[in-house]
DNA sequence: TCCAAATACTTTGACGTCCAAGTATTTGTT
DNA sequence: AACAAATACTTGGACGTCAAAGTATTTGGA
């Protein structure tokens, strides 16, 4: 289903039609929105056949990135900004399939710590691999567009408050 | 939770450490994926008082474009670029509130048409001015920011195949 | 010391998305 | 005219997200 037409052009025309406000702030709205479709498509495509999607995949993710492969769970939400539900179902699957394992916190007892396993430290690197492959799904962005992207959502989450301290320098 | 840190830096600076490539193509993926969460709070957010959530909300506009009023669940689902089912879901829904109506289509009969009500259009109405007042979630991203991203995105959706002829001169 | 408040996680439930399969109807070919 | 293939929608199931409520444990005063 290929439209011959850009349906955030066609949407943008209809609501000056309507006499709507904002069309420039919907339409970057849209944009955004239908980003994340196509990306979010193509990066649970390209990460099925390894048996994981991107949730799970961002879970094991973070874990290998740390000393011990193993983090609270409640960090583990904060740092992918996921509701503490979805942790917890995200980690039961990955339990489920042996990819983690939880273990009690040796000081804290409200908390549950998530261990990478053997086959979960396997799997996240066949996945990043996968990953890297399809760009992420951004392949149609060039580098330009990448950076654009990247500062200007910069703007969006320091206004939203993601973090309080200015970025460091990268890129 | 306000962490003192860019997650997005870090993940990266993260990726790099563990050799992992396309490092930049990741944070541009995270970026579009963290910016669309951000919205989608806050687009919901802002409907919620109105009794409607985006997906709602964007079966009624599309429909409010329309002369009569009125289009078949499949254009609804081609516009808007979601799948039949959810489609159905929607529109069952915004029908047990009085939105919308299904009508049979007067000549084939195997299509249903979705057609607004006069509350469907007194409610989009209002979505329209609450959506306009938080400037769709976009507040935060400056004139510059919202055009460069839309260009941005441009490409990513034409590389995607979203449509097929080159987008009308706007803006 | 003691207890209310905060913190950490899980559970349950409401919704949203997609896929796959099922039903009905129309189309395109032979 | 007949029938396989395409089209349009719905249904059921798997999963993902969040909010709210529940349980357990720790913390921070009074």
């Amino acid at each position: 289903m290929t439209l011959d037409f850009d349906p955030i052009d066609e949407a943008a025309a209809n609501w000056r039609g309507a006499g709507w406000a904002a069309v420039d702030a919907m339409t970057a709205a849209t944009s955004i929105t239908r980003a994340h479709q196509i990306l979010s498509g193509r990066i649970d495509a390209a990460l099925a056949p390894v048996g994981l999607n991107f949730s799970r995949f961002e879970v094991l993710a973070l874990l290998s990135f740390t000393k011990e492969g193993e983090l609270p769970l409640g960090k583990v939400g904060d740092r992918l900004q996921v509701h503490p539900a979805s942790v917890t179902n995200t980690v039961n699957r990955l339990e489920a399939d042996g990819l983690v394992a939880r273990k009690p916190h040796p000081t804290d007892r409200r908390t549950t710590l998530a261990v990478l396993t053997r086959d979960g430290h396997r799997r996240v690197e066949q996945a990043a691999v996968a990953l890297a492959e399809i760009e992420f799904g951004v392949a149609g962005l060039t580098g330009d567009g990448r950076r654009s992207v990247d500062a200007a959502i910069l703007e969006l989450r320091v206004a939203a408050g993601d973090f309080v301290a200015p970025p460091s320098q990268r890129r």
